[in-house]
DNA sequence: TGTACATCAGTGAACGCGCGTTCACTGATGTAC
DNA sequence: TGTACATCAGTGAACGCGCGTTCACTGATGTAC
């Protein structure tokens, strides 16, 4: 008989797996996701993986898709508390995602800021599956704007936004001329589309 | 004596190899740079690669600046030509930079955009050389913006929308779903910083 | 002008290492009776 | 309840391949006299 949790021991290193994968690819990029990294830090050795994935191509797929979950439900949280204590949907949106905290934490963070440059040359099941991430992010985006159709139609706009200036900070490193470049892309989001101001977004201990 | 040409053999494969890399870097990013293929679309053997360059990060880091120049004159010889034809420096910028065939040949364009995601990864001495990438196109933007402060302080966003935009575009493909994020892009920027408007923007067949 | 020698750019074989993938085997868990 | 057997998840050694790097050597170009 099956034991009463539903998640079988397998099910469990599946998950293991899918998460060690899903933080190494924010963290490296598709290139630097290992095999056997991977599986060493899910607490297993390399042998074992081909009984859980087709191919290395196939855990990237299904670790893109994990991040994507899971970086959707944190962005939601960030955003949904930002809104209890008083922020506009937009603003709300702008201040969670160029957070200097989604700065640091890139593994925990956006998969199409880690991997957007990558992506147009992986192979074709990975792109698909960026192209999803991409629609996803852009949903996100859709839902903070007003439902009128001049900033609906601005939501590309602000995914590109949003995205190439996370990029940008990340590069120019976790110091001041990142956070400068973060806090400089926020108050031009902001005096766009939000009309009130405040002091000091994107940090919450302040 | 020396011939009458200033450019010694020597210095003329050195060329032949930083071209080829520059494409490359831009083409399939920085993992995809390989010495011996490189050298291969030079016209030489991968052994003579260690007279040319101390390691293959050093190439990298060449290359990338390379690039920089290759990329920024085109980008350059774009504006100009939009401006002779009546456009704004601003409009002239966005419709070069977010042009269909930026879209296409990645391998010819902005190395940022080709590159930026996998930037915060890369060793010290190429992650300072993208950092010095990213202030000249900023550089760039700023010279097509009005010198008034309040339209300067926009530039870092408006980098970041470019950048971003063409890589979500290129991750959608060279297609109409592609072409449509482009669009939408330029519409959005051009209408917030650019008030005449015309009617097909992006490319100069129509 | 011609000969002997040194320098220089490039060649191609070889080395070492990492990594994706395969496979025979093991130990534990669950099932049949 | 207990024993024998089958299944299942995971182990670890091994294979093959690609790639960065090294190095002894070659052929051409330039220099000394």
């Amino acid at each position: 008989m099956n034991p009463p949790s539903k998640t079988s021991r397998k099910e469990q290193s599946h998950e293991r797996i899918l998460e060690a994968a899903s933080r190494a690819l924010r963290r490296t990029g598709y290139e630097g996701v290992g095999v056997a990294d991977v599986m060493k830090e899910a607490g297993l050795t390399h042998g074992g993986f081909y009984a859980h994935f087709e191919s290395r191509e196939a855990l990237l797929v299904e670790a893109l898709e994990f991040s994507g979950r899971s970086s959707a439900r944190q962005l939601a949280g960030n955003i949904s508390r930002r809104r209890g204590r008083g922020a506009s949907p937009f603003r709300a949106l702008v201040e969670a995602y160029l957070s200097d905290a989604h700065l640091n934490q890139c593994e925990q963070g956006c998969a199409v800021a880690a991997l957007s440059s990558e992506m147009p040359r992986q192979a074709e099941s990975l792109r698909a599956a960026s192209v999803r991430r991409i629609e996803g992010l852009l949903q996100t985006v859709q839902q903070c704007l007003p439902a009128s159709p001049a900033a609906q139609q601005d939501a590309p706009s602000i995914v590109s936004t949003l995205v190439g200036a996370l990029q940008m900070a990340r590069t120019l490193g976790a110091n001041a001329q990142g956070r400068a470049w973060l806090a400089s892309t926020r108050q031009a989001l902001i005096d766009r589309y939000d009309t009130e101001v405040d002091a000091n977004p994107g940090t919450s201990t302040h």
